[in-house]
DNA sequence: ATAATATATGAAGAATTTTTCATATGTTCA
DNA sequence: TGAACATATGAAAAATTCTTCATATATTAT
C-alpha cells in the first residue's frame, strides 16, 4: 500500500482511539460483547452520548453490533484494535 | 497507576498522533533530527503549520528541540513513541 | 547597520467534534 | 393494545482544533 495511505489509515485509526469514552469503550469490549446499557453502566456517560460514540466506531469497523430480542450487543471487529491498544497501555505508566 | 490516568494518557497520546500531518511529522523524525524547513520541505504544508504542530507534540513532551545556529533541530524524545507508531504501522494495509 | 534566512506566535476564521435534549423506533410483557 | 424498556438519531449548543495571515524574534552574512 501506498505510504501516504498508510500514514492517513493509521491517523485515522488513532483518532478513533483519541476518545477517552470511546477508548474506554474499545478496552471494555475487550472483555467480550457487552449491551449498550452494560457499557452505559460501566463507563458513567450518558446513554446518548454512548450510542453517538458507538455509531462512530461502528462506522469505522472497529465494533459491530447484534441485535438480541432488545437488547444490541456491540463487540470487537478489528483484529487490530486490540494489539494497538494493548500496546499502548504497554507504554503507558512508566514515569511519575 | 490508576487504571483511569492511564486510559486519559493513552487517549491524549492517541491524540496526538490523530493528526495526518503530526504523524508524518513523528514518522519523518524517526529517521532522525531535522530542521523546521526540511520537514516543512517533506511534509508539504506551510512553515507556519508546521511551527504550531511542532509546539503541539513539544508540549507533549514527544518532541525536543535544539538550536544550533539559525536552524532548530527536532528529534523524538519519547521513547514509547516509535514503538507505539511501529505497531500501528504494522496492522495497517492488510485489508484491501 | 542592513539584508536575508529560520523559526515562532497571536489572533481570527473555518471546520470539526462532542454533548445534550427531545423524540423516534423497535421489542417485550402484562 | 398499552406500558415499560433498550437503543438510535437529528438538531442545536458548546468546545476544540487546524489553518492562515501578519508579524515578531533570533541568527548570520555583507
Amino acid at each position: 500500500m501506498e505510504e501516504n495511505k498508510k500514514l492517513e489509515r493509521l491517523a485515522y485509526m488513532f483518532d478513533m482511539l483519541s476518545d477517552v469514552n470511546r477508548l474506554h469503550i474499545v478496552v471494555y469490549l475487550m472483555d467480550g460483547k457487552k449491551t449498550v446499557s452494560n457499557i452505559t453502566e460501566h463507563i458513567g456517560i450518558s446513554q446518548s452520548a454512548v450510542s453517538h460514540q458507538l455509531r462512530i466506531l461502528r462506522d469505522a469497523h472497529i465494533l459491530k453490533a447484534t441485535k438480541i430480542g432488545k437488547c444490541v450487543y456491540y463487540s470487537i471487529n478489528d483484529e487490530h484494535v486490540e494489539t494497538i491498544v494493548n500496546n499502548g497501555l504497554v507504554h503507558m505508566g512508566h514515569e511519575e
